[in-house]
DNA sequence: ACCGCCGTTGACAGCGTTGTCAATTACTGA
DNA sequence: TCAGTAATTGACAACGCTGTCAACGGCGGT
């Protein structure tokens, strides 16, 4: 495998010249650049990440960290980091880190400096549910690192943070239930801790208080973001005297439960039931009926992670504060499973 | 950051003790080591990855390289490998690879050159398409580095390969429906560039053959392993004079697409129409119904690979002769979507 | 008592790159 | 023309670790 040193006797300089060639550094001439280049690519020329990383204390790498729990959501946003680094030359690593609620601070710190030291990362992507967790704000303080989180997240600074306006895509979503004419609307809430639940709930209760619907405690239904909830909600919903005409899943898994159980129940969607979700992941469209969601741009937010992050580790931007952490485009994606509301 | 002189220093001992005993390599008398791993503990060492791989030439890391369409396959190979490397100390890196089919010898050589260059893995996972290209075989060949394929594949040699017998299993499942009392059973055949299609529309014939019903060219549907080609083989299919009874789709989301194309057209399944797939991916229980298939220990097959690929660095296993490529267990996943064929 | 061996331990070099700084050359203005 | 400055180039060290090899000391055999 040819090293600098290769190159720069072929071009007849020096390696440092050959180096400073290489990552676009001033101070040489157009001639030698040229020279130089062109003898790289001669002797086929690949930089070695590790010398790089040890010197420069650079590594080149990202590195995303999400829960043990693998789900499409994750597995989107990882596709859009990857692609960014690969384009960037840059590598992703990827970790997963168990359930941190009931890990003391000490052995969270210990987890992050393991993997810190390890990999040296030149930035972090945090999914939910580690991206809105709080403890991990103060214990990444200890670390040198731009840290990107995806997903809602209330933190007040200006870090890295990638998301869309959740509370307006539900509230838009809801008010789509509503112009159909649908009143009775159940809510199937996601797990307590994740920021995502209470934005998408709050966007719902926009909603109904617009239209002067009160809310009916009975119609709001645990979860925890996994089918099986999802199912159990529908069950318990659908079970009322008084049964909803419409539910919002926190997001398409619980969904899909949803629609299980009326199929089940032989409540047919969506001539007596709209169901509508969040997220827009891969089973949406493969449900039956298809699902009407709200399409977050989970590639985008991955590319878009991925290049602040790169962007801050370069120092091609001093500060972030030209990236103020804006809202990206959501989309609410009309499909099958919603209706107009049934008369009675 | 504690390095290893830190340690060194605290312990008494020279830096190559410390790393003899960080190693656990022999010649070091059990009290130093005590000594040295204490010491270690009290700076919170953790030692460099970057300069243990500049200079023993093992990056301790595990590189993924997947096709550029990720799926919930790779996803959960991923998820296997990423749990094996963090037991074991290892990094995962993973790589995306766009369409190889069309892309010149050469080319891919560079592409590998440089993925192997950049971040010199330990070990290479290839999950399907990529781990039934012959070509990547030769040019693998040029790296010195384990690969492991995921995956069916038919390659001759000792490499690591970790997959299961696709071909019973598919037999095995449409033996089942023959059971049922189907006879005109559907075949949606996934990318013809992929052994898995082929594998599976083997183990098909098989049961056929072995209860005597002749192959209906006309029930062969073609496919590419994805939701819209099954709907339209469903489409095809139950457009036919006489409709198949029961559809074995080659893969989860194509039987997604065929149980989408029987509800448009009201067919009622199970009760006229059974559907099954393969491979257990996470929407086969969330469909409706919940879908018959074949559950692949795709995790497991993520620990393997990451596994023997570590051991095969670690010299732990001189060759590859105890490690006989054998088949991993499957499991037929009964659910609601088969039944018995319904008489007419 | 001496030799030779083995189990321990450490000094030192070097992995392939980039940072520092000095040396050299080119260019400016008087 | 020449000093003074700026641009260009290279020599060398260093990043933190492991491989090599030499030094040391204890021990058994003669």
């Amino acid at each position: 495998m040819a090293r600098m040193i290769d190159v720069a006797n072929r071009a007849g300089v020096s390696i440092k010249t050959v180096s400073r060639v290489l990552n676009n550094e001033p101070h040489v001439k157009e001639s030698l650049r040229d020279k130089v280049r062109t003898a790289a690519a001669e002797v086929g020329y690949v930089p070695s990440t590790t010398a790089r990383a040890l010197r420069s204390r650079r590594s080149y790498a990202i590195h995303l960290v999400s829960h043990s729990h693998r789900s499409a959501y994750v597995n989107a946003i990882q596709f859009g980091a990857v692609q960014t680094c690969q384009q960037r030359g840059y590598q992703l690593m990827v970790s997963l880190m168990e359930d941190l609620r009931d890990m003391p601070e000490a052995d969270l710190i210990a987890r992050f400096e393991r993997l810190m030291a390890a990999s040296k990362p030149d930035g972090l992507i945090l999914v939910p549910p580690l991206s809105n967790d709080e403890r991990l704000y103060g214990v990444l303080e200890r670390f040198d690192v731009p840290v990107a989180r995806v997903g809602p997240n209330n933190l007040p600074d200006a870090r890295i943070i990638v998301k869309i306006n959740e509370r307006e895509a539900a509230r838009e979503l809801t008010e789509h239930l509503i112009s159909l004419g649908h009143t009775r609307i159940a809510f199937v809430r996601g797990k307590e801790d994740q920021n995502a639940t209470h934005e998408r709930f709050a966007g719902y209760r926009d909603a109904l208080d617009g239209a002067g619907i009160a809310l009916d405690e009975a119609l709001v239904q645990p979860g925890d973001f996994n089918f099986p909830t999802g199912l159990e909600a529908g069950d318990a919903l659908f079970a009322l005297a008084n049964r909803p005409t419409a539910v919002f899943a926190a997001n398409d898994d619980m969904a899909a439960g949803v629609l299980m159980s009326a199929h089940r129940l032989r409540i047919d969607v969506p001539d007596d039931l709209s169901v509508v979700g969040f997220d827009d992941s891969e089973i949406a469209e493969k449900m039956w009926p298809a699902l009407t969601t709200v399409r977050q741009p989970l590639l985008t937010m991955g590319n878009e992670a991925t290049r602040q992050l790169i962007d801050a580790a370069t120092n091609q931007l001093p500060g972030m504060q030209d990236v103020p952490n804006e809202y990206l485009d959501y989309e609410i994606i009309h499909r099958d499973s919603t209706g107009p509301a049934p008369r009675n």
